[in-house]
DNA sequence: GATGAATGAGCATTCATTCAT
DNA sequence: AATGAATGAATGCTCATTCAT
């Protein structure tokens, strides 16, 4: 059959993104056939092929598009001074306020690791790890500079991320609290975990 | 073709359920086959209905003994005492050590939550939140005590408890620290975000 | 791996539909698998999904285009007349000339009807029920005219429907009778067996 | 384990036949597994084993058994006497109230012959042969005597055969006729089919 | 760019049967 | 005579992927 009237090529694969992301964090990668997921764009399943090359690129490239965008958008919100207490106060609020943004692309980033080709996986933990990276060189600074404490700064790094990102599971936009008041809380146990006192 | 001289119910459930756990853990619910298990085992894949009624099932069978395990331990590490930071203290050291010692079980117990049907997943769930309630009870009556000091009890619980579970993802018996070493720090950081000044 | 040249919709759901006429009242419903069905075509098993839906499906389908077939031929074949015994005449040719021609259609509308899930043995019967209701209405009316005799009508219908339709298990083409002398002498049979002396 | 207090070998033969004739009858043989059958019989599917060497062979000898006692009681219900009237309706009275009583063998018994492996289906095959050759003689019989009419005898014989038998499939205990009525109507309608007026 | 028909491997599950206990 | 654990083949069905149209 020829081309479907109003059929957009830039359109199609946006869609495909969108419904993509939205079943991988519903059922997961494995469990999202590519018959549902032609079913949710609309068109046949041998259509997807006209837009990505196989189910693998689609889930890598979900993943680096939200990585790259991650650290892009972390370099923008991290202040150019040179107080760890201010960096550490704009990494978590950063960081809470894009996981509440983006649960999805940020749940499926953790929970779909496992579903990536070697080559894939080493790239966008590469990408991961130079995001903890400016944690854990905020802590040290603290440390050097006689504002923080703690026993080895990668653990606490790793704990105060493992806090912060837990916010995507529990989190709900019409719940008891607003963004804003986890934000709050969240700086002031991050800090305060830290601080010297 | 029947029964081999030797063959031994119990002992081959249990090898299911090792395997099943490694498996599981290892390429997640819906990657793992039968035909993959039960070569893992040694049997054919029709013998495992032998032993289990259905992958569902054996998914199901596995967070529930893990569940029902942590809840009972938990129960032992408490204190009957009443004084909250030494029950923060053994909460968060039993918390770390379990979940360093069975990384596995905790794991799936997360990532799998959305593999289980749904009276499966309300049954987990509601033996999560119990585990839960614990920490956010010892909080809160830090807080009545006038010890521990927190904008909102739960979202502190959620985030201590986050920040520590997040150890089964990194930590290494080998590495550079020991599970005590992770356990004092854990505390320290746990005790200080939440403690009145 | 795709589709081949010349490959063509239509016409492997018709050699499905065939293929899977003859292997049913071969083998029986259960008896056939679609491994079965799919070398019988020449074609994978997967492949036949492209053109049914489930086994059932296929199963329902050959059976409900019988009956509506067989509905329409025999409200063509009735006279517009009211004779009954002329009706009788008609119905008998009728039944027989088409059990003759279509046995397969015939014998697996009744040996398969168990196989069918309730909804669409409901669907089939009632057709059924339709067919002999004609019947019935006939030799009503033969009654009601004084020209037919019969201690009960429907069982009397059962009774020389029954009689007819054993014809396609028995009836040879190149056999000792033409299915001519055997439609005359059916029709004899059943007059007399009705027939006021 | 050992012998189950109570364990009967002929009972549970018995029991297994009965159980496997009731579930023949419901779902076909191709339909009921031996699971299915040793639960309703209330043994383990290993044990079925210890009173049957095959599936096949527990439909053979159901078939073959009801086989013997039909033709057994047949000749025990038809008269002495050469009259072929008389012989013609003791036959049809038989064969109806046999049909009725035993509904579930004489069903199995024409629905499950294809599923006999190629000897047991010449086994039967010939028995009904048998059985059926009773009638055709009576009717040849008749037509020598001048006292039935009909174009060809055994094709008469298939028609009131099957005409007789289809009662098994409608015929209710509690239905609006009692068995003897339909035996009855039976004996006029094939009396009436192949007297000479 | 989209379709629909095909592939071949894979899935969880069930089956009749065997046999050490 | 019964059990329970095993086998190996088979079942209906789904999957990601390909490609002629």
């Amino acid at each position: 059959m020829a081309r479907t009237t109003g059929s957009n090529g830039p359109k199609t694969l946006e869609a495909i993104n969108k419904a993509g992301l939205q079943l991988i964090f519903e059922h997961g990668y494995e469990a999202m056939s590519l018959r549902h997921l032609a079913a949710e764009v609309g068109i046949q399943v041998g259509s997807l092929y006209n837009h990505m090359s196989t189910k693998q690129d689609l889930l890598f490239s979900l993943l680096r598009t939200h990585m790259e965008n991650l650290l892009e958008k972390l370099d923008n919100a991290l202040p150019a001074s040179a107080d760890p207490e201010e960096a550490l106060k704009a990494y978590v609020a950063f960081h809470v306020n894009y996981h509440i943004a983006r649960k999805r692309e940020v749940f499926i980033c953790y929970s779909e690791l496992r579903s990536l080709d070697p080559d894939n996986y080493e790239f966008i933990v590469a990408m991961r790890r130079t995001y903890e990276q400016r944690l854990i060189a905020i802590l040290e600074q603290g440390v050097t500079q006689g504002r923080f404490q703690t026993a080895d700064a990668p653990v606490a790094a790793y704990g105060i991320l493992a806090m912060l990102t837990g916010v995507c599971t529990w989190f709900r936009p019409k719940g008891r609290l607003t963004a804003q008041q986890v934000v709050e809380q969240y700086i002031t146990m991050a800090l305060n975990a830290v601080k010297k006192p």
